[in-house]
DNA sequence: CAGAAAACGTA
DNA sequence: GTACGTTTTCTGT
């Protein structure tokens, strides 16, 4: 039987270089990857094949690239270090006498594929070598003929070669490899597939309905989320099977036949081997060894199983390429539990002048948290863990935390040595809660992965590790358990719990490794993330920390009166139905309405279901009681169960404050967001529900003061568009609306009507939404052709802003992404590909963006320097006048001393107004009061 | 018991 | 029509 080896030459490349140390020779050239792959050439000779063949990729453009233009287009330059690594290896595979195969516009991959399939055809047995999946779509068994296709991985010693092992590893056989990489998509190539859906999911629906076009043509019966994302991947699948497939029939002047390993040629390896610095591969050389390379494996392999042992995955997880060897490496953890040891570290983490750092504790919410142990990293592959308070029985003995902290504390207090972190904020609150005020805190892995790609929407460090690393990190699941299993992290083994511990630090500093250089390549980013991230974080950790007073008598009272009245609206609805029912219930209330009492259902949920919701209602209210009280009932319901009932819970006992938290990567746009609890989101439109507001209240003898932007979207809008009539009407500092209206209807200002300025302030925000014709119309209850008229007179009048909206989105078509005045970036995922209707609202999202995204610049740059300017108010113990203690998006909320306010008022509207430079001139609105609605 | 869907509060 | 978070019920494991 003849067999022929064909090596993916590239693949082994990339590996070697990623999972190998940046070696060197004496001369200071580049080794790694080489020392892999002549270990990896000698792994393969030892088998003896009489034909072999070390297929590379050619430049140039390939079939792929022009059916999918965006394909590997996310792909970074091959780094320097390894392309000067390439010459040498060709000239060493040459000299072992093997042939390499380079086809201009063909990938490697595809010529692999044609030769392996003529191979096997003329029955001959053949070995792909590769460390890429994708080739398990050509295994073939023995067959009539004796020709077979079987696939090794040297690195990882694995092999597949038959059926029975592409199933094992992937949950279908060989024939279903291309169905299941079109659903699954690459993300190394930039090719997605199914949002959400790896290789489980996929061979669950091949198993099911067969193959892709089972799939494809049973996408509606699939339910849930991932079946709304299955249909909206659709178009593309059968251009991602092309994509994904290996092509077995491209033209080549070679045949299987004329690939015979041939004679080394020995002066050719002897040279070679010396330049690069092989010295036991040269000796094996000289000893006649004809696997010249097995003195190399020798060294490689003086260390078993650290592949095994090490989070990286060998198959699963694609390292990315152009990754810095020095990141791809595992780490080596220790614990610290003595003084001398810490000692030690903290040397090593003074000198080296940054270090990454990680609190572990008992709890996820900051403000109530105990610390547990922290963990350190100066360099990739080296961290600690200081374990300070695990208290399970049989738990080794630990620094005292007290001690250990007052060992650690000039160097946390140190601002001249620099610390990163991954979401540094909620360590911040830890160690300030235990008497460290931390400083010098200069990089965010979680704020440098936000400020890259805002448009993603895990930023997480499993995610960012998995990402940009390759890697797959201890999950706390692991180490803690789950769900009501789940042990605190001070019953976590000391074993355990510093391989997780000390793995975030590690970690953190190689993702900085990788996500800094690429912010430094671009300026505009890299200042939005120094400029206004990065400072805002200490600021955050403040207002949280300060927190607001609530009125917990006060909410009582109107949770007791809300339930009276619940209760009134429950009656009167049970006596209209004629029999109890769920009031809180859609589904209830949706059988009731419009099966038992027959009213009209006049709009849909998004499933496709009657909906209840207060339009439908309201459309249905002339003709029944009914809804009407359903409507109150569920006003009162929310005010009460989101608010009343819930604020006094989340009052800390500690401060007696409630403390929220602000998500900085929360929101696509650069806005912030507020939750456990929420409070940019507290009522205010109604007279019940703004009576919460005066349960926020001013300690006695401080006041609550309000700061907000007047019209600052639009403001921005006026800004980016230029439109002179838009600047006009801001600059005239008249109503907006009003002079809106009185320009689009064409009269005097004092002649608009009530109603044409309701007509010009829905245009107004409604534009800035992205609407169309329709959705105005809904929202003013007109009809469509009026609402284009209306909508063409306003563009007529401010006919820049209609060039704008237009170059908006032919720059979001562009280039993927728009930005705000600062330089944020939101990419746009669904911009060019996806449905018609997920385009529609990538374009809504475009317009809306640079308006939303740029006011939430502007108000964090405010907030950096009103902070910077209280902290400078601070008397001689230390205590402030005023403390900011809420934002909720274009407003700031202060509580101060009496005697501070004007004062306040004056220094916060100066810093917040001159927060950025537009060519309409920023307006500041504020309000004093002992609670928050009155200082509205 | 976790996650989806529906509803609704804010800017 | 943009951007969020929280509540409740209901579904499916």
């Amino acid at each position: 039987m003849t067999r022929l080896v064909l090596i993916d030459g590239s693949s082994y490349l990339y590996r070697a270089f990623h999972a190998l140390p940046p070696l060197t020779n004496s001369a200071g050239e580049p080794t790694g990857a080489l020392f892999g792959v002549v270990n990896m050439l000698r792994a393969t000779l030892k088998e003896r094949p009489d034909h072999i063949a070390f297929v590379v990729d050619a430049p140039g453009k390939t079939f792929r690239d022009d059916l999918y233009p965006q394909y590997k287009a996310n792909r970074p330059p091959m780094p320097d270090e390894l392309r000067a690594q390439v010459q040498p290896m060709c000239e060493i595979v040459h000299a072992l006498g093997i042939d390499i195969l380079r086809v201009e516009g063909v990938e490697a991959d595809d010529v692999i594929g044609t030769l392996a399939v003529r191979a096997a055809d003329a029955g001959m047995e053949v070995t792909i070598s590769t460390s890429d999946k994708d080739f398990a779509q050509l295994v073939r068994e023995p067959g009539v003929g004796g020709g077979s296709v079987a696939l090794v991985n040297t690195m990882s010693g694995s092999r597949m070669d038959s059926d029975a092992a592409v199933a094992e590893k992937f949950g279908v056989p060989a024939a279903r490899i291309v169905d299941l990489l079109a659903l699954m998509g690459d993300a190394v190539d930039n090719v997605p597939g199914v949002d959400k859906c790896g290789p489980k999911t996929a061979a669950k629906w091949l198993g099911q309905y067969g193959s892709l076009d089972g799939v494809m043509g049973n996408a509606a019966a699939i339910k849930g989320k991932i079946g709304e994302n299955l249909r909206a991947a659709l178009e593309r699948l059968p251009l991602n099977r092309t994509l994904v497939t290996i092509k077995t029939d491209v033209a080549l002047e070679c045949t299987p036949q004329s690939l015979r390993l041939r004679e080394p040629h020995v002066d050719d390896l002897r040279a070679l081997y010396t330049r690069y610095g092989f010295n036991q591969a040269l000796k094996e050389l000289e000893a006649g060894s004809v696997a010249a390379g097995a003195g190399i494996a020798a060294v490689a392999e003086k260390e078993p199983g650290r592949a095994r042992s090490s989070g990286f995955v060998a198959a699963q997880v694609a390292v990315p390429e152009g990754l810095d060897p020095a990141l791809a490496t595992p780490g080596r953890y220790e614990a610290v539990t003595e003084a001398g040891h810490l000692e030690a570290w903290i040397a090593v983490l003074r000198n080296a002048g940054r270090f990454a750092f990680d609190t572990e504790t008992d709890s996820l919410d900051p403000m109530r948290a105990n610390l547990v142990g922290l963990s350190f990293a100066a360099e990739p592959g080296r961290a600690a863990y200081v374990p300070l308070g695990h208290d399970y029985p049989g738990a080794p003995p630990q620094l005292d935390r007290a001690r250990a902290l007052d060992l650690l504390r000039p160097l946390l207090e140190d601002a001249s040595v620099a610390k990163l972190g991954q979401h540094g904020k909620y360590d911040l609150h830890v160690m300030r809660r235990h008497g460290v005020a931390l400083a010098g805190y200069a990089d965010d892995t979680l704020l440098e992965s936000f400020v890259l790609e805002s448009g993603n929407a895990r930023h997480d460090m499993d995610s960012l590790a998995r990402r940009h690393l390759g890697y797959e990190t201890k999950k706390y699941e692991e180490v803690a358990g789950k769900g009501a299993k789940q042990i605190p992290f001070s019953q976590v083994s000391v074993e355990d719990a510093t391989f997780y511990a000390a793995e975030d630090a590690d970690i953190t500093l190689r993702l900085h490794r990788v996500l800094a250089p690429r912010l430094a390549a671009e300026p505009a980013l890299e200042a939005v993330y120094r400029d206004i991230e990065m400072p805002l974080v200490p600021v955050l950790e403040r207002i949280e920390a300060n927190g607001v007073k609530v009125d917990v008598d006060e909410l009582r009272r109107q949770s007791a009166d809300l339930s009276r009245r619940m209760l009134a609206a429950q009656q009167r609805a049970t006596e209209l139905a004629g029999r109890a029912f769920n009031l809180d219930s859609p589904k209830q209330l949706c059988a009731l309405l419009f099966e038992e009492l027959k009213l009209p259902a006049l709009v849909k949920t998004p499933k496709g279901q009657p909906s209840t919701n207060e339009e439908a209602l309201e459309a249905i209210a002339d003709q029944h009681e009914l809804p009407r009280v359903i409507l109150e009932y569920r006003g009162l319901a929310k005010l009460r169960g989101t608010y009343t009932d819930k604020l006094p819970e989340m009052v800390d006992p500690d401060t007696g404050r409630v403390h929220t938290s602000y998500h900085q990567a929360g929101a696509a746009t650069g806005r912030l967001s507020s939750s456990d609890p929420n409070l940019q989101n507290i009522p205010i439109r109604t007279e019940d529900g703004r009576r919460i507001r005066r349960a926020f209240v001013a300690p006695p003898g401080r006041k609550l003061v309000a700061c907000d932007y007047s019209q600052i979207e639009l403001r921005i809008m006026a800004h980016l568009s230029q439109d002179a009539g838009l600047l006009r009407a801001f600059e005239s500092g008249a109503d907006i609306h009003r002079a809106t209206a009185a320009e689009v209807f064409g009269r005097p200002l004092e002649e608009v009507t009530a109603n044409e300025r309701r007509a010009a302030k829905a245009i107004n925000f409604g534009l800035m939404y992205g609407m169309g014709a329709f959705g105005l119309a809904r929202q003013l209850g007109i009809g469509r052709g009026q609402a284009q008229d209306y909508i063409a007179l306003y563009f007529s009048r401010y006919p820049g802003v209609r060039d704008y909206m237009e170059r908006t989105r032919e720059q979001a078509r562009e280039h993927g992404y728009v930005e705000t005045v600062s330089g944020r970036r939101l990419y746009l995922e669904y911009i060019r590909g996806g449905t018609q209707a997920q385009r529609a609202g990538a374009e809504r999202a475009a317009i809306n963006a640079p308006m939303q995204g740029t006011a939430a610049d502007i108000i964090k740059r405010a907030m950096v320097e009103v902070d910077g300017w209280l902290a400078g108010q601070r008397d001689a113990s230390g205590r402030s006048p005023a403390l900011m203690i809420l934002q909720v998006h274009d407003e700031l909320v202060f509580e101060a001393d009496e005697a501070f306010v004007p004062a306040l008022l004056e220094g916060v509207g100066e810093r917040m107004v001159s927060a950025a430079r537009l060519t309409v001139p920023l307006v500041v609105d504020s309000g004093v009061g002992d609670n928050w609605d009155e200082a509205h």
